[in-house]
DNA sequence: GTGCCAGTTCAAGTTAACTTGAGGTCAAGC
DNA sequence: GCTTGACCTCAAGTTAACTTGAACTGGCAC
């Protein structure tokens, strides 16, 4: 049993996105001490696979459906397999995105618009529309 | 000249987005036609340069700042080298991911829990943690 | 027993990049 | 000349993932 500081204070995160993370459904605390919040050590692992699962490009509510009622982790494969191709696209993308940049660093045109490279990640960038992708990157402090 | 609702079609974003980009400053009418606005057409060379931009992971604000007052594309070498950095990072991030990703959906092991390579992505999850990263990725129609 | 301070709740604010809605305008077609 | 519909403006709403603020509470040290 650990406090919500000590929780805090353990996993990196603050106690408001903890507080956050329990009102989603993605962690529980197990009782109070007066009103404070009192948690089960292994909440921190449980931290780690909402990380883990943000990490991957889940969204947190995502994440909470890969939580069975029982609280186990109930991952399904071909989810994991549909994000692992959906990061294989965007690796692509972003290759040749920073490969592109590269050049363009390094262009010895004096105006971008007449480097044909340049033109062509012009081209590039102009394909492939798909609306609202979320994909926020960030990781979780080592917990 | 072109009106607006051509420069949608040929460009393929929405009106209420292009007017929304000329509010922030990243193209330009020339005019009206009572009250519809009047692009010239190299708006959408303009708009092929945002789309791309946007692709590199810059924020509007940003492509915003690459355009001189002039309206030419004022490229920073500095700041593209540093963006180019910045990709290849989350790219191999996002590739670690990726073979944790396929890994787990082909892991054999009942509990993911049990599986070392998932548990080794649990702690790589919980390294790196780097706050407030915007990073949306999303591509602009031909342009 | 009492005051402190870290916790609590709940609503509202934040950011990016747009979208939507209400109410207004006007060039063009009939 | 009148209708019409596409465009206009401006404010507010949207989404994700949190953060912040105001008002409150209660275990613990003294």
């Amino acid at each position: 049993m650990i406090d919500i500081a000590e929780l805090a204070r353990r996993s990196g995160l603050p106690a408001s996105t903890l507080r956050f993370y329990e009102d989603k459904g993605l962690i529980e605390s197990v009782g109070r001490r007066g009103l404070r919040r009192l948690f089960e050590p292994d909440v921190l692992e449980r931290l780690s696979l909402v990380a883990l699962g943000r990490n991957a490009g889940f969204t947190l509510e995502e994440v909470a459906a890969m939580f069975a009622p029982d609280g186990k982790p109930r991952i399904d494969r071909a989810q994991l397999s549909a994000k692992a191709a959906e990061l294989d696209r965007t690796i692509g993308r972003l290759r040749a995105m920073r490969d592109g940049l590269r050049h363009a660093a390094n262009c010895p045109a004096p105006d971008h618009m007449e480097c044909p490279t340049f033109r062509r990640m012009l081209k590039v960038a102009g394909t492939n529309r798909s609306r609202r992708r979320p994909k926020r990157m960030g990781a979780g402090k080592s917990v």
